[in-house]
DNA sequence: TATGAATGAGCTTTCATTCAT
DNA sequence: AATGAATGAAAGCTCATTCAT
């Protein structure tokens, strides 16, 4: 009796948060191998197994979705980069584990990855805002950088930070669209020493 | 009257390659601000003094405009290019000497640039053509500097021309957009400096 | 146990009979506001306190419940009506009487007149209907008062009754919506003469 | 030559000239019949013999496309208005020649006069704006009435303007929807006659 | 009885493309 | 070669109604 009567508000709200969730993820795949402009309501209800409407019903609309998946991103980045060993001294150390965390995401999340890393998604408001928020966040890192010392401070920190959002955006956006064609080790050495060490080769 | 019969053929011809001139540039400039896909095609037709149907007396369609610009785009490029001093010897005088080219390039036809530069274009055929030449090149480059002993040899090298594409995408097209917010030699000592030497303070 | 057996259905039955007022309540005063097309089956829900499905529990259809509304709506003005003294001979003050009556009621249950005297809600079968009872009642009032004497014979009477109900969807249906606009006593004295001697001055 | 050249644009006016006529008429039809809340874009184009887009090409949207229809139908109201013979002493002349007026435009455009007179419209702004001008206009009539001397003092201006508007739009909305019912002599003659001296009976 | 997530037909609007002139 | 009115497929979004719980 007492189970009846709290078993149906649980079973609804259960399966209304994971239509939800499969919305989020049939859209997360979508905006990922198409960008959100070619991917149509439609398809995204078709993907998840729920008709327009109920699209609809979870999200405002179409960007409230976008909106929504582009949280989750980079809820789970923090997340992920969160979990790192905040170690310190070095700065080859200190960039390796960043690249770690962002690789880890990217493998982790591959479809969250893929949207938050394409310009594509970025004539949106809300993709805007997300790319707004990775300039923010490198250029963040870079002063923190060149404060510690391990970055060069003869350098044009607005242009430095949007090259590193562009690495990040071919690399681990493409990787996200392809996750076999590459291991995470060479993603994030590569990561690594470019950022450092440029392309010219090792003095030693 | 032979006169007039040799001079209206070139009348016509030139006023006709003055009308797909002015469509060229109209959706250079229209893509360059929008993307290609938020530009529509009677946008462009306005824009170049003319009709909607004159865009398709002289071209196959709207991606084949787009693939026309981008092919415009690339032969200025090339051209720009082509122009340096190849000099030689030191790896950081070939490098810089190629971003100042490819800044060069920038200025003098901004709006190609940021077309060129603009992953949004990319989701369409002649957009992901177009990326996959600047890879190409990219990694082309890598190899000839490897080779040359100006490049380090241990670095994947399709990640590493991806990042280098993702860094001339980020800096010169949104430079191309933004022409008045940095000074082309800020432009190119960072795209230089971060090739080759990387964030980490210089040694010496 | 009796007594259980005997509440509970009344219980039941009492709170039934309360959400089915709480709808028609709801929807009387969405409808009134904005019209019967304008409103959603879902804000009547909510304004009601209720979800979506009891809707349609205690009502067959949106349509149903506009219907239910304009019965009410024509049962509350018979009432109203009812209560006039029938006095008589004079006409004035029978003609007088009336529009008191139509005022009060509009006066005690503002949104049910700004729902009966709405021609946007017209356009529903239900609507329909009960715009042609009042056309009805009108020609009914009209003939009895040319029996009567003090109504003009030499009019076309199905003309007349459309105009009469045109005044009072005019007037009535704008009052119920801003009863603070003018007073009842204005609103009774304007329908009275202009009712009984149109708009030329008193010879008197 | 000349003749060619000159036609070209013509016939291409013309034509199109002859849609946009096609389709006001179209709306101003099927407003007439349903309201514009009910009438789809899509029956519009139909009606009109041409395909939903070219609704567009003509008309900013389908408020765009009502807004036109009302201010064709207060242009030819103007119009008819205006051919009227303005003479002027006597009271009851000035009102019915007033009423001619609008009954002959209700005659002679239907379907506009039903659009016009018809408060389910009222909902768009256009809507609103074309009852607030007849309301007006009313008001206005009401004042000069009341200045030349013969509509009486002794009246609440707003209400009684109301009651006017009620009276044609009940009248005059409905007689253009259905023009067989009655004859203009009849409409004119009763709307004069409740104009001026409403119910009572004449007393010499 | 009551709930409210789910449905899907249907609406408005856009825009690349065509073709008669 | 140039025009631009016309097309119609396709997109985003709404909302009355249903039904499993």
């Amino acid at each position: 009796m007492e189970g009846k009567l709290e078993k149906q508000p649980n079973a609804r709200q259960r399966s209304q948060e994971k239509t939800r969730t499969m919305l989020l993820e049939a859209a997360a795949h979508l905006f990922a191998q198409k960008g959100s402009t070619k991917t149509t309501t439609k398809s995204i209800a078709q993907a998840a197994g729920v008709s327009v409407g109920t699209v609809y019903l979870h999200f405002s609309d179409k960007d409230g979705l976008l909106k929504e998946v582009l949280k989750a991103a980079l809820s789970r980045l923090k997340l992920e980069l969160g979990k790192l060993p905040v170690s310190g001294s070095q700065g080859e150390t200190v960039v390796r584990t960043k690249m770690e965390g962002l690789a880890a995401f990217t493998q982790r999340y591959p479809d969250l990855a893929a949207v938050l890393f394409d310009s594509s998604n970025l004539s949106t408001p809300s993709g805007r805002e997300a790319h707004n928020f990775l300039l923010k966040s490198q250029e963040n890192g870079l002063m923190a950088g060149i404060s510690a010392g391990y970055y060069r401070g003869d350098i044009h920190s607005g242009l430095a930070s949007r090259a590193m959002v562009g690495v990040l955006v071919e690399i681990l956006g493409w990787w996200g669209r392809n996750p076999e064609s590459v291991s995470k080790t060479e993603v994030v050495e590569t990561l690594t020493v470019l950022r450092l060490k440029g392309l010219n080769p090792d003095r030693d």
